[in-house]
RNA sequence: CGGGGCGUAGCGCAGCCCGGUAGCGCGCCUGCUUUGGGAGCAGGAUGUCGGAGGUUCAAAUCCUCUCGCCCCGACCA
């Protein structure tokens, strides 16, 4: 393609509404422009890379034996309303009435239609195992968008529903899924880990998440330096210590800390470490008001809490609550003398011996305070979240941290859904048994988002080959008539070698060509100038690492052809 | 939903505190020169100052309401 014909409104400044270098490089590269907060238009050279993610997905996913089909955007409620999830769902799933007044929403996943389809249509295990999946635009009207594709309200998704007979045939569908994604993103160009993920309230019995690398994720993962453990921090499971402080124990005592409230300032003013301080944390699930505590240094896991709870509803109680329930402001939270409440207790607590607590009176903490002898704790559980230095929970190593975008998350579902909406076959035996779910999401868009945060240098975006929206940027510099020859020939060659051109044409400077393509990231550039074609070459220059080769214009068609491989 | 910030030319911003002719850089248009890492000179076009109401002789500027966007948090894939 000719620049000239393409619109590719590149920026110089970086625009005021991006934060994150994939965002910035996807407006200024002009990949993508903004329609509303998480609504964008993807311009042409945004969607090359869209839909090459797109080829890659689709050819796997026919590979691995699923079906690809389309649902549509809008379903109506009543779908919703049969697994309860129209209400359920919140304010996230958009909704609207039609001329009739009927109810109808925006789909913001598809297990409801796709469901729906299977229970219509599919009567015996003989036409078993199914996997069906779709390439389509969703709409979640979230909370609160951000870094451009990275998280949209509307975004393109693949998603993916597999039907079997039994849990061990579905284990199977799960697997290759799970192998599929593997192959997925490595075809990318992405460097991602496959990560052990929370399962929510819905209980399915395994999930893993799919996490590209990259300092700005969303998600903390961590991962076992000495075998293969990693997990999402949201789903890793803590150990409980195995060394326990023998500290004798000494006389409790309440110590002045006049305006200490945070972990940080009682510490410093207490001069002690906050692996010695226990805090309490009060939280509302509701109906009630529970006590956790945790240890200073430690971060509680509402995910875990949840789960641990069995509620949904959960969050810090208010300043009010607070000192409802201790009679003392916010800050001075302990567990000595909380009356009717549940005190639960990390499994970190149990190792420590003389801690500092709350006094539950303002401007007070307890010292050298015990939990065998100076409170009750009703149970210890796993409250808080992994973090680097934890043993591994497969017992293979230390774990370490690191960031992740969620590119892929591959759910088995069990029969959550087939239950509720009784999609049902009939067995060897005739008997009438319900299908083992699974489904399967990428994030298109964020994939392509998350391949510009860990391909990108201060110049712009250095695109994976697979997914680049061209392979050859054609960048001819002089005017004169041998250049304009040469670039023709090179054109015409490259294109004819199976590799997608895109050729510079506008009337601009060097610098600003030069400038453009950096940006842009094509893998290759071929720079044709007069400077160049009195020694008969042009310049190959390889965007990833710079290096710059001169070729004879003949030889670079075979050249690039050889170098893409690698 | 809570906290913070921003809406002024296509883009990035100044002007607002202290009311009085709407500015700068980039981009865009014309001409000449230039031509291998975002050119120079000369000339030119472009604004419902997010919107509505109010105060005032006078509002980008002060007040009230409202809409949009960004950041942090909660939530979520």
């Amino acid at each position: 393609m000719r620049t000239s014909q393409l619109l590719i409104p590149t920026l110089r400044e970086d625009p005021g509404e991006a934060e994150t270098a994939s965002h910035k490089l996807m407006l200024r590269a002009g990949l993508i422009r903004k329609v509303a907060a998480g609504i964008y238009t993807y311009l042409p050279l945004g969607l090359r890379v869209i839909r090459k993610v797109e080829q890659i997905i689709r050819e796997e996913m026919n590979r691995a034996g699923a079906q690809e089909l389309l649902m549509p955007i809008a379903s109506p409620a009543e779908l919703w309303q049969e697994t309860g999830r129209w209400n359920f769902y919140g304010k996230e799933l958009l909704r609207f009435k039609d001329r009739h007044d009927r109810d109808f929403c925006l789909g913001p996943t598809h297990e409801e239609v796709i469901t729906d389809l299977f229970r219509r249509e599919v009567r015996s295990y003989r036409q078993m195992p199914l996997n069906f999946y779709q390439i389509q635009t969703k709409f979640r009207d979230e909370i609160r968008p951000r870094f451009g594709l990275m998280r949209g309200r509307e975004f393109i998704m693949k998603d993916a529903y597999s039907f079997d007979q039994n849990e061990a045939s579905a284990k199977l569908s799960y697997q290759k899924m799970y192998d599929a994604y593997h192959r997925i993103f490595t075809r990318c160009g992405l460097t991602f880990r496959a990560v052990e993920a929370d399962t929510g309230l819905i209980g399915g019995s395994s999930s893993h998440e799919f996490m590209v690398l990259a300092d700005t994720g969303e998600n903390t993962i961590v991962y076992s330096d000495g075998g293969t453990y990693a997990a999402n921090v949201e789903q890793a499971e803590v150990l409980p210590p195995t060394d326990m402080d023998t500290e004798a124990p000494r006389p409790l005592h309440t110590v002045q800390t006049p305006g200490c409230r945070t972990v940080e300032e009682v510490t410093k003013f207490l001069n002690v470490s906050p692996a010695r301080l226990v805090k309490t944390l009060l939280y509302s699930t509701g109906k009630t008001t529970i006590a956790l505590l945790l240890r200073g240094d430690h971060e509680a896991n509402e995910v875990k809490i949840r789960r641990l709870l069995r509620v949904t509803d959960l969050e810090l109680a208010t300043p009010t609550v607070v000192e409802q329930v201790t009679g003392a402001p916010a800050g001075f939270a302990g567990p000595i003398g909380l009356k009717d409440i549940r005190i639960i207790a990390d499994h970190a607590i149990k190792a420590l011996r003389n801690v500092v607590i709350g006094g539950n009176r303002n401007d007070t903490h307890y010292a050298d305070a015990n939990w065998d002898r100076d409170f009750q704790i009703e149970q210890f559980a796993d409250l808080r979240s992994a973090c680097a230095g934890d043993p591994s929970p497969r017992k293979d190593g230390t774990l370490r941290a690191t960031r992740g975008i969620e590119v892929g998350h591959v759910f088995m579902l069990g029969t959550k859904y087939s239950e509720s909406m009784n999609a049902s076959f009939l067995d060897l035996h005739g008997k009438e048994c319900l299908a083992v779910m699974g489904c399967y999401g990428i994030g298109v868009g964020r994939t392509a988002a998350a391949a510009v945060e860990q391909n990108h240098d201060a110049k712009g975006i250095m695109w994976p080959f697979p997914i680049a929206p061209f392979h050859v940027h054609l960048l001819p510099l002089t005017q004169s008539a041998q250049t304009a020859q040469v670039t023709a020939q090179l054109y015409a060659e490259l294109q004819a070698a199976g590799l997608e051109v895109l050729w510079d044409d506008r009337d601009e400077r060097a610098g600003v060509k030069f400038n453009d393509a950096d940006l842009m990231g094509a893998p290759f550039q071929v720079v044709v100038g007069d400077k160049g074609l009195v020694d008969g070459v042009v310049e190959v220059k390889t965007r990833k690492d710079g290096m710059k080769l001169k070729l004879p214009p003949a030889q670079v068609a075979a050249h690039l052809t050889r170098t893409q491989m690698i």
